[in-house]
DNA sequence: TTGTATGCGTTATCAC
DNA sequence: GTGATAACGCATACAA
């Protein structure tokens, strides 16, 4: 007498005079359904306006169609990165229309990155997962594995690991960065870095150590948490140095914008007497005075790509490794020629 | 003989000599089980490691374990938004102890914000939702009402509506920093507000627009849709006029920024010619030059009571509105005593 | 080419 | 009071 009642297999199955199995066949597109009982089958399906109950399918099959996304960093780091919201965009673009959901969790207070991972793994929340911010030695890799879960990475990890990857050579913005300062004639220069522990970080701090070697400059760096808190307090530190950088390429736009707050303070005009680069050229950077030169990667596209990649595993797919298009430079104003030119360098012109 | 096969409900029946019916009411602590039944079906679970599957309890109970979130503002204009993250993470603060997880949706180029709810109520992904940028006369009320599905709002809505809402006096928030430009001495100001669409920036307008009067200052208010982009254009157009304000309170962090880049552009200082505060206090803002004022709601916290108040709906609990504490403003470096104090005003102290 | 049985945990229904 | 049984909903290995 339910309103609400669902019609079920079952339902189709008497309409169409067969039985439950081969309506299943029917609607999955399964050989040994002849043509005429896939007709019957079908039009009594959609004249019941029938759809599968996804929990019974989840039941059966053993798939969630769901992927999940863990994130490990503080959640206070996580507010303030742009990044993350992107990543999501991405990733939904792609679930969205391809019948899976993404469900998210966080470390938090009361529960650990571990334990979250050996929970949805326990209940089979997922399918898949997408882990990001790769650690040196990753343990997860190795955990996600054991789990019995599909993964991809972003990023590729420096361990064996049987998952697909999606990675963007972030060490060819930092680069640029580095070969666009040293054009200013900047040659005493400073890396404002994440934590050693993130692969991406480790791979950007190397980045920038070669190519201010190439380009024959003097280069200092700084770990930090990537707040903003503390890419003011590396500025402080740089800035207070005797033979101090007049150009600071940091590692994310936050940590940029409070380093210009951090030396405007000090009474250094930017870029006058300091240039100053950010990576991933968040929205607000154009709006800021004066408007920030960043390393533009495409965190949706990454996404999208990621969420491709994991569906395709779960297809069975074989292990991919993806190389997204190289980040570019956006040069804008917080970069101009260095206050001291080395002997015989731009300066002159 | 695969070795990942998890014992079963059956596997504990048969262990401890009882049908699966009475250890699944021994296992949740239904009567009708005597004592000496009960231990041994505890102690048959035990031995085993048994842990209920959560497909097949899915199944069964017809609930999901899950609860959803859907992002109906553009993408783009959330990768700048700071409060979503903190509120996911105030969600996830409360789900992840309480086995639920969250189901994050967006609505993308592919599939629009009803269909969003339609997809995750049809295949009911989630037991319950969160509501938030709730609309005039939100349709989305009534929406999740028919497709029997549970929900909180963020901020009560206009319209009648069965479930239960956590709110934040955000025109409170707005009025202390109205009081706070007044007695500074400031008589003509502007609000850069959010879309007119959204209860919220609705309110805070209101706020503004009451505040201002009962302070006697003139005021104008400009609709944006929260980007960095239209805050920029909205305080070019503000400052263009003959009588341009002397201060601008926007309605988020990221506006009142781009804000005070058009401002230093056009040759005006901030604080000095005008003050400007911002909305959501962003870890960002105190870390500017000048340091923002802003008004600090508490997002995560918010999050947690919305969280909180949908398990507690869940349960059956009674519809609750709950009010959380009182914004305040953060007074930084970005206001300051008016350019132009009026007559008998502060300005002769 | 088609029907049947089994897997999952919960719960309504029935038997003692 | 105490316990067993069957049905739910779908996919799929297997039998016919």
């Amino acid at each position: 007498m339910s309103p609400e009642a669902r019609p079920t297999i079952a339902d189709v199955a008497r309409k169409a005079g067969v039985s439950k199995g081969l309506v299943s066949f029917a609607l999955n597109d399964k050989p040994g359904v002849s043509a005429q009982a896939r007709t019957r089958i079908l039009d009594a399906a959609a004249e019941l306006g029938w759809t599968p109950n996804l929990r019974a399918r989840s039941l059966s099959t053993g798939r969630s169609f769901a992927c999940g996304l863990v994130i490990g960093r503080s959640t206070d780091v996580i507010a303030a990165d742009p990044f993350f919201p992107s990543l999501i965009a991405g990733l939904e673009d792609v679930f969205s229309v391809s019948g899976q959901v993404l469900v998210l969790s966080a470390a938090t207070p009361g529960r650990h990155e571990v334990e979250t991972y050996r929970g949805l793994a326990a209940d089979r929340r997922v399918d898949g997962l997408i882990l990001t911010d790769l650690r040196a030695a990753d343990e997860r890799i190795a955990l996600v594995g054991e789990l019995g879960l599909h993964a991809v990475t972003l990023g590729r990890p420096d361990v064996d690991s049987p998952f697909s990857s999606v990675s963007v050579d972030d060490g060819a913005g930092i680069r640029c960065a580095v070969e666009h300062l040293a054009a200013l004639g900047h040659d005493r220069i400073a890396h404002v870095a994440g934590p050693d522990a993130m692969l991406h970080a480790r791979r950007r701090t190397a980045a920038f150590e070669d190519a201010a070697r190439a380009n024959g400059m003097s280069s200092r760096v700084v770990r930090t948490d990537f707040s903003a808190a503390q890419g003011a307090t590396a500025t402080r530190d740089l800035l207070a140095l005797a033979d101090a950088p007049t150009a600071i390429v940091y590692s994310n736009d936050q940590m940029a914008v409070a380093g210009i707050g951090v030396a405007e303070r000090l009474g250094l005009r930017v870029p006058g007497d300091l240039s100053v680069s950010g990576f991933d050229d968040t929205e607000l950077g154009r709006h800021l005075r004066p408007a920030l030169t960043s390393v533009a990667t495409d965190a949706r596209a990454w996404g999208a790509a990621a969420a491709r990649a994991l569906l395709g595993m779960l297809a069975g797919d074989a292990v991919a490794h993806i190389e997204l298009a190289e980040p570019t430079l956006v040069i804008r104003e917080s970069t101009s020629v260095s206050p001291h030119p080395p002997t015989g360098g731009l300066g002159r012109h």
